[in-house]
RNA sequence: GGCCCCGUCGUCUAGCGGUCUAGGACACUGGCCUUUCACGCCGGUAACACGGGUUCGAGUCCCGUCGGGGUCACCA
């Protein structure tokens, strides 16, 4: 068995001597050039926003290295439809950012990157420790081994596995066939000393053999499992860190008797702990969205992502759309550098106060010491506060160039003429930090619509304007004025209106609320002179009339 | 149950023996601004899981307890 080597320079870490000096990386003597990390996940069909986390760091750790980034796909045990499966997590660590230097769609050095298009490599691995007596030909039944565990466990006994099915020679093995029983390939753990390793992110990790049980490493089909696939993988795309989450780190132990047995260095490790639910420290979990849903902040993220989508047409199945998920965020119109953002303080920081990191900040700024040990719970009003911070930062025509697609889509917008952005254009800069999430532009669907099918808010108009007695002489008189306006700009109509009201001697407050539910049919929206500049004077008149019209109904109705 | 990991405001976190009567951010909340809503500005509530040590001194080190989680597959 080969000597673990350690390899490689961490980046360098400032915190990285709290693990005692002899682990400081200036002890370790590189002898690898590059940083190579990957991620590997399971075709699931979706991205998780805790498998983007530990993406990120793979990627960060890389990319601050010039290494490699590299993405191989675990689906070794896979029966649906891989490349289907496949494609939402693709496109959404293409729509982060995230880009990978090997792996699907960009190929590599080492391609094959889909695992079970690699069978030919863990055959030969397995070989490999077959001959070198790490593992060995186990003819027993699933059930006879289990009974073997289940007595030791009965009688509190540390597992020892008898390895009583164990075939040594060829002519043993033909028994056992002849017997008709199949073999899977267990490995042939040690059974005294430790396996120490160095956890990048938790100090000197140290496990006794003696607990480790002979893991199956091949099935009876031939085929292999995850912890040899696995490690087969790291070794041949030369991953120098493996950086996952923490469910992995009981693997660890037999993971590095793998790579010692193929005489391969041994990578570092880091494992990151698990992003847990709001408000609690379970694990996150896509099924779990009904349960996730009874929080007020997850509650309401989520619901204003269905009414996004429900305004474009778009489904919105919990597969695909579940604020767990990163193709939520995509279909409401976030931004990446927001959801990077607040993924990278999820269980990071720099110090007690950098909240925003550009790309390159990033990039520059992480480091694995600097990971948090404990799990770290999803907040998704706080994503959503980096996400009203990026979005901020945006100027105007990159907003109308977020916006449009959602217009389109709920066919509010037919073409996108300079005409029309103009137009949106002036929405987007009067909805100014009213616009969150892109998808939030449909909020002002009012502004597309004839006055028929504005959606009203009868509470508001009853209270603005059927109550007040004064409203609707009000609200003819202006219109009186605004038709005979020199011009119909926000500065014009707000000198108007101001005259008006000296005029009237009245307060601003008794026409302006008539005014805005009249116009707009609801109670809130942005500044009035604006929402007025921009419907224009003649559906302004318009919109008049007819509030007037129904103010009529109203009063004729209560009369009766 | 065995083995392992984790435990600072509701949440994300700073903290590496004195600078901590514990700092920042989100959320919540009082006020200001104001034509509504949002933004913004000023302020507030709120945490070292518990118990023992070590030490002149402990959020920080050690032990134990409790709590949470992971893992013990011919899943990944």
């Amino acid at each position: 068995m080969c000597r673990q080597r350690l390899a490689v320079c961490p980046p360098l870490d400032v915190r990285f001597p709290r693990f005692g000096v002899s682990f400081h990386p200036q002890h370790q003597i590189g002898f690898r050039m590059s940083v190579r990390t990957r991620f590997a996940p399971s075709p699931t069909g979706y991205l998780h926003i805790g498998g983007v986390r530990t993406a990120l760091f793979n990627w960060l750790l890389a990319r601050q290295a010039g290494g490699q980034f590299i993405l191989r796909i675990d689906d070794t045990d896979q029966q649906r439809n891989v490349s289907e499966a496949l494609q939402p997590i693709l496109d959404g660590f293409r729509w982060l950012g995230i880009d990978w230097d090997e792996g699907p769609g960009v190929g590599g050095p080492h391609a094959p990157y889909f695992q079970s298009q690699r069978d030919g490599y863990y055959r030969a691995a397995v070989r490999k420790l077959l001959d070198c007596g790490a593992a060995y030909r186990d003819y027993a039944t699933s059930e006879e081994f289990q009974a073997e565990r289940q007595s030791a466990e009965k009688d509190k006994r540390i597992f020892e596995y008898s390895r009583r099915w164990m075939a040594e020679t060829d002519s043993q093995a033909a028994e056992y066939e002849g017997q008709g029983r199949s073999a899977v390939v267990r490995l042939k753990m040690p059974r005294e000393g430790k396996c120490e390793f160095v956890d990048l992110v938790r100090g000197p990790m140290s496990f006794e053999w003696i607990n480790e049980a002979d893991h199956v490493i091949q099935r009876a089909d031939g085929t292999s499992l995850y912890n040899l696939a696995s490690v087969v993988d790291d070794v041949e795309f030369g991953i120098t860190h493996v950086v996952r989450s923490i469910e992995h780190l009981a693997n660890t132990p037999r993971q590095v008797f793998i790579f010692r047995a193929l005489g391969a260095d041994v990578p570092h490790f880091a494992h990151l702990s698990y992003v847990a639910e709001p408000g609690s420290q379970n694990k996150l979990s896509k099924r779990k969205i009904a349960q996730y849903l009874k929080n007020p902040d997850f509650k309401r993220v989520y619901d204003e992502g269905v009414e996004i989508v429900e305004r474009i047409g778009a489904t919105h199945s919990a597969d695909s759309f579940n604020p767990v998920l990163v193709e939520f965020y995509e279909q409401v119109g976030y931004l990446p550098p927001a959801i990077n953002n607040y993924l990278l303080l999820l269980g990071w920081s720099l110090d007690d106060k950098t909240e925003f990191f550009t790309r390159e900040e990033m990039i520059r700024s992480f480091s694995l010491g600097r990971v948090i040990k404990s799990p770290a719970s999803f907040d998704p009003q706080k994503l959503v506060a980096f996400q009203a911070h990026y979005m901020n930062q945006l100027e105007v025509p990159a907003k109308v160039d977020a916006v449009l697609p959602y217009l389109e889509k709920a066919g509010l917008v037919s073409q996108t003429d300079e005409a029309t952005r103009k137009f949106v254009e002036r929405i987007v800069r009067a909805a100014d930090q009213r616009l969150v999430v892109a998808g939030n532009i449909l909020q002002f669907r009012d502004f597309f619509v004839d006055d028929g099918r504005i959606e009203r808010d009868e509470s508001a108009f009853d209270k603005r304007i059927v109550q007040p007695a004064e409203a609707g002489h009000l609200l003819s008189e202006f219109k009186k004025l605004i038709v005979g306006a020199p011009d119909f700009s926000a500065a014009t109509l707000e000198q108007l209106l101001h005259e008006f009201v000296a005029r009237f001697q009245i307060k601003i407050n008794q026409i302006i609320h008539a005014l805005r539910v009249a116009l707009t049919g609801k109670a809130v929206g942005f500044g009035m002179f604006e929402t007025m500049e921009i419907l224009g004077r003649d559906r302004c008149l318009q919109r008049l009339d007819s509030a007037l019209e129904r103010l009529e109904t109203a009063r004729t109705r209560t009369a009766r």
